[in-house]
DNA sequence: AAATAAATTAATCATTTGATTAATTTATTT
DNA sequence: AAATAAATTAATCAAATGATTAATTTATTT
């Protein structure tokens, strides 16, 4: 026993792609190793370029579904003209501890790679989606003397924050793995009833 | 023109041990070269081994420094048993916003190192040395109902977060650097406020 | 000033690593 | 079934990279 994602079925091609988004994600493009990959994969590493060409673009096809899967969470929810800031605010939360429980090292993989490739984030206009959105609209509303990037940051933080953290935070005995996500359902319904005070403040 | 950081007047071995911290803590281990080192810091790629005898080595001094510089800075103030909470809040944030307007690449650094290096923070016992402060105590009497936990880690991620997303809060020209530093300001006064309603709610 | 130690350099090594090639096997088409 | 294309493999390459060596220069001690 040692592999678990590539499935006995899927071809090559995809046995590749599975094992370099788990490779990539958890190491990083720097310390991630074609023949990492291709053992993870059970294929010959030759079939890597192959098939991919190079670690570059491989990296490249990982970069782009994590980033979707990242940013493409939160772009249907702030830019919702029918939702209330509250739900918006919960939606947020909500999807995204569930996602980051199933994906606990997506964050520091997105910002790692981010601060070094510039590039990326350029093609998904990232900010802009936010700063344009419906969400930055009724934060302005509801509280026109602090800038809304405020609140979105800070609830991302709140949300976020932890799971970049998990290292340190899991670095005892004191709370374990099921402790962990324990708690971060517990934030599902905390950090929207936070967030709302927040808005409130001053 | 090039350098900066190593000073004419330094020693070889200061001028090294300059160098990596600043690459190191840029690139991460992994995409770090000992040449990249010897380049930044003006000396024979040989003098980085004759000093330090290997990158293994050097980084793990580099680390060491930076897991200080994070950590040393929460330590004191959160077992001061002679402040209020209110003030812990404040200080705990003035502080790293000051410290991280400085060191902006320290959290994202910290973070990704320990996730493949956990032997790190064992050492450092992080974990324990947050669980069993004063802070802790103070956050369980004021709030008993919600794990103390719940509150430290917000208010590091309302605090550190903003640096962790820096690219990509800044990833369009609608906030500069100025304009980023201005609200990592403003945020020394708005997260305590934040953070004792969040403590109130419920 | 001579002798010794420390610092510095250029050249080189051994491994690692991304990638390619040529041959072989397997699948698909005619 | 023969011919052709696609997939797979083992072997190998070239460049990058961490590290060492032997020689040279500079500083320190006697």
């Amino acid at each position: 026993m040692a592999k678990s994602k590539p499935s006995k079925t899927a071809s090559a091609e995809e046995k590749i792609k599975e094992a370099a988004r788990h490779v990539f994600t958890k190491k990083g493009y720097a310390a991630t190793r074609t023949r990492d990959i291709a053992e993870e994969a059970g294929i010959n590493l030759a079939l890597l370029n192959y098939y991919f060409r190079s670690k570059e673009k491989l990296f490249g096809i990982v970069m782009e579904e994590r980033m979707a899967q990242f940013f493409g969470l939160i772009t249907p929810i702030v830019n919702d003209v029918n939702s209330t800031l509250d739900r918006k605010i919960e939606l947020i939360v909500s999807y995204y501890v569930d996602m980051l429980l199933q994906n606990p090292d997506l964050p520091l993989f997105i910002m790692s790679e981010l601060r070094h490739d510039s590039d990326l984030f350029r093609k998904f206009q990232v900010q802009n989606l936010i700063i344009n959105s419906h969400l930055i609209l009724q934060l302005k509303e509801k509280q026109p003397s602090i800038h809304p990037l405020h609140f979105v940051v800070s609830i991302l933080g709140l949300t976020i924050f932890p799971f970049i953290a998990k290292p340190i935070i899991q670095s005892t005995d004191a709370l374990n793995s099921q402790m962990f996500a324990a708690m971060m359902e517990e934030r599902k319904k905390l950090v929207p009833k936070w967030a709302k005070a927040m808005i409130k403040v001053k």
